[in-house]
DNA sequence: GTCTATAGCGGGATAGAC
DNA sequence: GTCTATCCCGCTATAGAC
């Protein structure tokens, strides 16, 4: 393809709603803003969607399901637990630096989950990172190399947990962090690594017997 | 004082605000239905308040301090670091307990950092619990009884994430662990316990040298 | 497919009676 | 202090020209 034609009418608006949607919630984005952001007129938005509440789900969809998909195919089968568990903070990471507005979505919809649109997105998150965390910690308890007696979706829930609140909380991490405004890439890089050691110091169990299968017991 | 005498307008009304706020979020929530949760007129409103948007400062306000001061106040000085940790993390749940609506409130909050009202808010929050966790770490540091490798803003954040992640994506965690619903009180006892554990383990050293002081350097 | 014009409703806020 | 009545504005959504 020819380098990089204008999208679409349909996909600006998507990404100007997304935009002020991420920025001001559902209820204070009005459609003659995104009509503005998209450089449309606002009553365009009504031939490629029904309704607000229907380009919000849109909105949603298109980016829930899309990190949804990367975040489990950054993980090749057969890797040995630990090892899948540092990739997986690894690429939920990368993800999050990818699409920068997803945390902020993430936060209203988690704020709003009385809301009807919010569940399925919820529970999409839920069975996919979330379950897969789970299975590989109790896979690592059965070889040995994670604590026996960690409830393991109560570790999932700690270990995920580290990246989640760093994003979602970013205002405030900044703030802790002493930065005026966003936080510098690198230092989300170096915050990625510690976190990944934080979670095996707290999963591995304190005798250094992680070689030797079940020293005792 | 006799029995529980039925508080002021301008209570209810904060009451109310305060209920509406946290499900609903700012711009989706109306004059009109604060007066009708509080029971009372809508304009009456605007004798105890100049504008929606301050009603909604004095909100947080209130609900903020509260919560800053109280968490403080849970640690008596002069605890060994590790002890006090433990206890910041226990009365922190605590608190949450006594305010579900805290974290909804919270993470509005976040989401609408660029709005003028949050950041004061967030601040407040930072220079408080925060940056108590952090000297808490270097104290602990020093003595040789938290790992001298962590940095201690990273570790104060990986800390406190666990619990506030917990709490304000409670949907989203009660989907994981099984709940139709709210997540029952013992089971966020047992998270909580939980969560004490799972730091404690991520910051002391894996050598069981925690009675002798630097063991090898 | 895209735009103009506008209907119709509900919001925040005020004036003023009681 | 509390309520009634109402103003005015801006929003969502539609009708229909082009």
């Amino acid at each position: 393809m020819p380098a990089a034609a204008p999208p679409a009418a349909d996909t600006r608006i998507l990404d100007a709603a997304e935009t002020l949607f991420a920025r001001q919630g559902f209820a204070a984005t009005t459609i003659k803003a995104i009509g503005a952001e998209a450089g449309v007129n606002p009553a365009l938005l009504y031939y490629y969607f029904p309704d607000k509440a229907r380009l919000y789900h849109a909105v949603l969809e298109r980016r829930i399901g899309g990190f949804s998909r990367g975040a489990l195919a950054s993980l090749p089968a057969g890797l040995p637990p630990l090892e899948a568990i540092s990739r997986l903070l690894r690429g939920y990471s990368a993800m999050m630096r990818q699409a920068p507005v997803f945390p902020r979505l993430l936060a209203r919809e988690l704020a709003d989950h009385e809301a009807e649109h919010a569940l399925p997105m919820i529970r999409q998150l839920a069975a996919g990172i979330f379950q897969r965390l789970c299975d590989l910690i109790r896979a690592g308890q059965r070889r040995g190399e994670i604590r026996a007696e960690l409830e393991p979706r109560f570790a999932a829930i700690s270990t995920v947990a580290q990246l989640a609140w760093f994003h979602v909380a970013q205002p405030a991490v900044a703030v802790l962090l002493g930065h005026a405004g966003r936080i510098p890439p690198k230092e989300q890089d170096r915050f990625t690594e510690h976190a990944v050691g934080y979670a095996l110091a707290a999963l591995t169990p304190p005798a250094r017997a992680a070689g030797r299968k079940r020293a005792r017991r």
